[in-house]
RNA sequence: GGUGGCGUGGCCGAGAGGCGAGGCAACGGCCUGCAAAGCCGUGUACACGGGUUCAAAUCCCGUCGUCACCUCCA
């Protein structure tokens, strides 16, 4: 069995990735706040989990991966008018993230929860943190008393006295600034129905305790990785450890955190204005492209996104594919057609084990795609399929196959029927010219065609044809 | 004030004591009627100053710069 290492946050240590259940891993990542369109970072963060189920599926995991929905919070509330009620804002925004995430290829979570379906499970565990001392309730709120854990801070070792405290002053009814809210009693001027019943009186969960609370009811009290963005790690996921641990539950056992994408050396911010959404990032670029920028560095290290990001992201990817169509081509009716076994390097894999190494890998599959280029120059067809049946299989792993259906444009529409009959009778006419050496009318076809946006290339298999 | 990153060639981006990952761009060559694609070749890169070592981009000390988090955040 091999050993898959993993860099776990908590520890600040890349280990062995040892799972509670041989063969099984259990992944839960916190999700969007559906309270606006999704950005970039979403993305990337999502691509990230998927990287990783996608990878431990590879090595034989049974993955069961979570990402919840944070449907009900407080700027979903505040995002709400009268026209729209705010459980139907944050549908909408969901599906957005829906489309972003299917846009990309990025798989869907074995279950995607919405916190509002689990209140039950929130209302449980913050029983369980009163009867245990660890949680108080006042005027209505129940706040998690972060004196009675010691252990608080733990997770990204910062001393309760170095804590700035908090500016809010609107819960006057705190023992400490640094305790959180487990629940929010109802506020008159909110919404009846984003308020359920609770030993405490009405109200609706705090932010943290929706994690706590979904990932024990999808994965157990106990399970493997918890994942999520960087900025998340405090308050976010200090809270959820310590509440979950106060309640007695194991929790995560490995702790991941994504890199941010950053926009010409800063974050993407409201405030800044420089957010780059999803859905205008995907008219920019093919997804697949998309796919590749966001997916090429490293998980952890942050992105910054720059004019020319995806034209770099777009080359690159354009040399793999390139490639696969001409190995096709060229292995087309030979005894070699659609043969060599589809696996990953064993350099890859070694790349992917280490705390999911992408760039090492990409440099794998570049090398592996320069080894296929060289062995269609000689004309070993053996290395060629070979170098084909490896490239398939990587890229497929990291879910950049260029030839994959899920890429298809509209291809095979009437249009582009229409278009490949004229462009070919073009050629031909070309090629006639060529043989005669008419290099003048030859020419004259290639430059009409490339003022259209259309490359003709002359090879050994004939002349082919494509749209920039 | 506290905590954690980062600084690598024209650009992106790995590596973490000893052969210059990989991609993009550039230049030369091969191929081509000419191209394109592809292949081959071309770089004296590791913020700065010290130190350890036979050997440092990598380890140690210091300095500078930069980013993030410290109760809205992927």
């Amino acid at each position: 069995m091999v050993t898959v290492r993993i860099y776990d946050s908590r520890q600040q240590a890349e280990v062995d990735f040892v799972p509670l259940v041989e063969g099984e891993v259990g992944i839960y990542v916190c999700g969007p706040t559906v309270q606006s369109s999704p950005h970039i970072g979403h993305l990337r963060s999502a691509l990230v989990y998927d990287l990783w189920r996608r990878w431990l599926t590879y090595r034989g995991f049974d993955v069961t991966l979570v990402r919840n929905v944070t449907d009900i919070d407080d700027k979903i509330l505040a995002s709400a008018d009268g026209a729209e009620p705010w459980w139907a804002l944050a549908y909408r925004f969901e599906l957005e993230f829906t489309a972003g995430y299917t846009a990309l290829g990025i798989l869907p979570p074995t279950y995607e929860p919405r916190a509002t379906a689990s209140i039950s499970e929130m209302r449980d565990i913050i029983e369980r943190l009163i009867d245990a001392g660890h949680a108080y309730a006042t005027d209505g709120d129940v706040y998690f008393d972060t004196a009675s854990w010691p252990a608080y801070g733990s997770l990204t070792r910062q001393k309760a006295d170095d804590m700035v405290a908090a500016a809010d002053s609107q819960s006057q009814s705190k023992r400490d600034p640094r305790d959180f809210a487990l629940w929010k009693g109802h506020k008159d001027t909110e919404p009846v129905d984003a308020s359920w019943p609770s030993p405490w009186g009405d109200g609706r969960p705090g932010w943290h305790i929706e994690c706590s609370a979904m990932s024990r009811r999808y994965l157990g009290a106990a399970f493997d990785i918890h994942g999520g963005g960087l900025d998340l790690r405090f308050p976010h996921h200090e809270n959820e450890l310590a509440q979950s641990s106060a309640a007695g539950d194991p929790f995560a056992t490995y702790w991941v955190h994504n890199g941010l994408v950053n926009v010409n050396n800063q974050k993407m911010s409201k405030s800044l204005g420089n957010s780059i959404f999803a859905a205008e990032f995907l008219r920019k670029a093919p997804p697949i492209v998309v796919r590749y920028f966001l997916g090429a560095a490293h998980y952890r290290s942050t992105i910054d996104y720059h004019d020319g990001s995806l034209a770099e992201a777009d080359a690159a990817l354009d040399r793999v594919e390139v490639f696969l169509i001409r190995a096709d081509r060229r292995l087309e009716s030979t005894r070699f057609a659609g043969s060599g076994v589809e696996v990953v390097p064993d350099e890859f894999a070694a790349a992917m084990d280490d705390d999911l190494a992408v760039p090492q890998a990409l440099g794998v599959l570049h090398e592996t795609v320069r080894a296929g280029n060289a062995a269609l120059d000689n004309g070993d067809l053996r290395a060629v399929a070979d170098a084909r049946g490896a490239v398939l299989a990587m890229s497929e792993v990291l879910g950049i196959n260029p030839l994959s259906p899920q890429w298809r444009d509209a291809r095979e529409s009437p249009s582009q029927m229409a278009l490949a009959s004229l462009v070919e009778t073009l050629i031909t006419d070309r090629n006639a010219a060529r043989a005669a050496k008419d290099f003048a009318a030859a020419d004259r076809i290639r430059d009409e065609l490339a003022a259209a946006g259309i490359t003709v290339e002359d090879g050994a298999t004939g002349s082919h044809w494509s749209i920039d």
